[in-house]
DNA sequence: TCACGAAAATGACCGCGGTCAATATTTATT
DNA sequence: AATAAATATTGACCGCGGTCATTTTCGTGA
């Protein structure tokens, strides 16, 4: 979990990451075992928890590593013009987090830095995504009398809660979407706007 | 977990109830452990699992009607004259929320309704939650161009978030009171108000 | 009061995350 | 090259949530 200074240390955190991806893409975040990561990686139960503190540490690294590739993607998009255009652009990156509940689950117990030491993969792309987000609705066409870093603050935790209600009755995407999109509208146009 | 019949279920339910609150009052809601429970209640632990699908739904429970009585009181207050208001009516219900990590774990988990079937007692607090602060935030000198409703979810969708990033650092209430008052400021007021 | 079907309780058992004293391997020192 | 210190690996073991075939208890009708 420190920085190695073996190779060796290196070749096997790299078996136990590869084995771990291999496990997910061909079932699924949920559905990973840790005794089944190290029978892939050739190494015993001990050693995959010294490399990694608990099975959430590789969560968080792995589905960390997804959601800055995702971001990737939301930062070469122009800035938004409309709050239905935030919507489309942010699509990729929320499927990712209602991929499965247990995906769900981990990003928001990582959200917040877990300690105060070291801030873990998943809390640091919640912070890009800030950071990311504040210049793309400075530029747009929204309010202008609130910090655009707040801003996307609050669109952050809309997007939790509308995820957060959404892992239940319905599965298609559209409620989602209108409900983003409301909370979107109430948020970041100007009252008098196309608010009801 | 649905009606039942016998009265010797609901002692038995009931036993197992009072034994996980002794535990939890003696200890932490996350120390519980099931097999404290039945010792406790003097059951086997499969007899558990025949009263609540799982831990969760034993949680679930407990904290819905803790919950519940914390809404009680937010109930009887009389509508904010502003945001710090808000935020102080608020405390106790807070509060209760980011007493534990484990706590504030199993609230997300719940805070949406787990299936379409039946909605547990977390989410029905939430359900309550908006219906009882929806008029109150009507009635409060807040911005009149949007439902209550949607303003009274935002109001959550902000708790949610200043919590999680409070469960790290920081331990002082402050700034999780500060942070919220912002929030509630650009969200409830109208502009032109005490925003930046 | 006895018998019998239904509901409840039992506890041995399992899966899986996580631990740790013992062992093996690497690096540093002379 | 030999030795010691540091670091990495091992796998038997534990804790605890959850399961299920079996047994016990309860309600009901003859």
């Amino acid at each position: 979990m420190t920085q190695p200074v073996q190779t060796r240390t290196l070749k096997t955190r790299a078996r136990l990451l590869e084995a771990a991806r291999e496990v997910i893409s061909e079932t699924s975040h949920g559905a990973l075992r840790v005794e089944e990561v190290v029978r892939r990686a050739g190494v015993a139960k001990g050693t995959f928890f010294a490399h990694f503190k608990d099975k959430d540490a590789l969560m968080d690294r792995l589905i960390g590593e997804r959601m800055d590739l995702l971001l990737n993607d939301l930062e070469a998009c122009p800035p938004p013009q409309s709050t239905a255009d935030l919507v489309r652009d942010l699509g990729p990156f929320v499927a990712f987090m209602r991929s499965e509940r247990y995906v769900f689950d981990v990003i928001l117990r990582h959200s917040g830095a877990a300690a105060r030491e070291e801030i873990g993969p998943i809390a640091a792309t919640f912070e890009r995504f800030i950071l990311l987000l504040a210049p793309k609705l400075a530029a747009a066409p929204f309010r202008k009398d609130a910090d655009p870093a707040m801003l996307a603050e609050g669109v952050q935790a809309f997007i939790f809660n509308a995820l957060g209600l959404s892992f239940c009755a319905l599965h298609s995407d559209d409620p989602l979407d209108g409900r983003l999109e409301a909370y979107f509208n109430l948020w970041l146009l100007p009252p008098g706007g196309a608010t009801a």
